[in-house]
DNA sequence: TATATTTACTTTCAATTTGAAAGTAATTTA
DNA sequence: TAAATTACTTTCAAATTGAAAGTAAATATA
């Protein structure tokens, strides 16, 4: 006989979240989607992250089992999966944003190769607005994918 | 012959964040410290996420490394040892405050013993004013504890 | 001053997770 | 109809995590 072990190891609303996403890729695979618009296996795959496929397939399906993101073809095209955040996911929008910021402001002198923001307009706006702006864009980026004849 | 493998998997400024922070500890010491004011390592041992010895004494010394956080003693004790977030540490703050949002809004549902916001008041504050009074007050209590007969 | 207690760990070992490499099956393109 | 593409799965070794017990130094107590 199986029991499903608690998910949450305790009370509190931050070791909670961390439960979720505190691991090496969950949040990896979240801004693949959210900035650099990975909707499928594929381009997950082909990230300069380098993913092994076997450890995206589990985070896929851990990721769809809790809600973050959903999984569907796009219109007359059986073979594509294209995956995208829900709201819940989507909400993780400004986690991403600021784990960015502090990567500039406290990793640049110890890792010279990293790179700025996506789009350099992103840094220019203030927290609020490039969240929102990133959003916006993450959604007409899916909406397109499952428009006809991707 | 050793050689020192790289921290960083690529050069995005979030994947290299989650690099650094990106594990089932990290995140919830750092809200210990900086959350319910965990200054030792009897102090985070014995909180309500039960982590074991060996893998708090192998995250602090990672957590020291990476100059997220310092170790001192207070005024006459050389048994005991104060870890408190330096300001690359503190910094992580917001990423702790939206995690603990996130929660709030998003896992209630599934995880109903969940806890609010330690302070009722933390709640009723605008985001940044929420973490400029987190911060302050961990920030006191790390002069306290440093001052004179701990 | 001697003993008990406390604090901060380390050691050992089993279980789980991660990841590299190769392989497979369905669908679509040429 | 054959080749290529996409989305995986399988296998197995390596690394990490975690439970349990043990140790050493410093401090508090009798």
């Amino acid at each position: 006989m199986e029991t499903i072990k608690n998910l949450f190891r305790c009370s509190c609303p931050v070791t909670s979240a961390v439960d979720i996403v505190g691991d090496r890729w969950t949040l990896v695979i979240i801004k693949l989607m959210l900035i650099q618009h990975c909707h499928t296996f594929k381009d997950i795959s082909e990230s300069e992250e380098g993913i092994a496929p076997n450890i995206l397939s589990s985070r896929l399906k851990t990721m769809l089992s809790l809600d973050l993101i959903t999984k569907t073809h796009p219109p007359n095209n059986k073979k594509v999966n294209i995956y995208h955040l829900t709201e819940k996911g989507l909400s993780i929008s400004p986690i991403v944003y600021d784990l960015m910021a502090w990567s500039d402001t406290y990793l640049r002198d110890e890792h010279t190769a990293m790179t700025s923001f996506d789009q350099q307009s992103i840094s220019l706006l203030p927290r609020e607005e490039a969240i929102d702006y990133i959003q916006e864009h993450y959604k007409a980026s899916v909406s397109s994918v499952l428009s006809d004849d991707y």
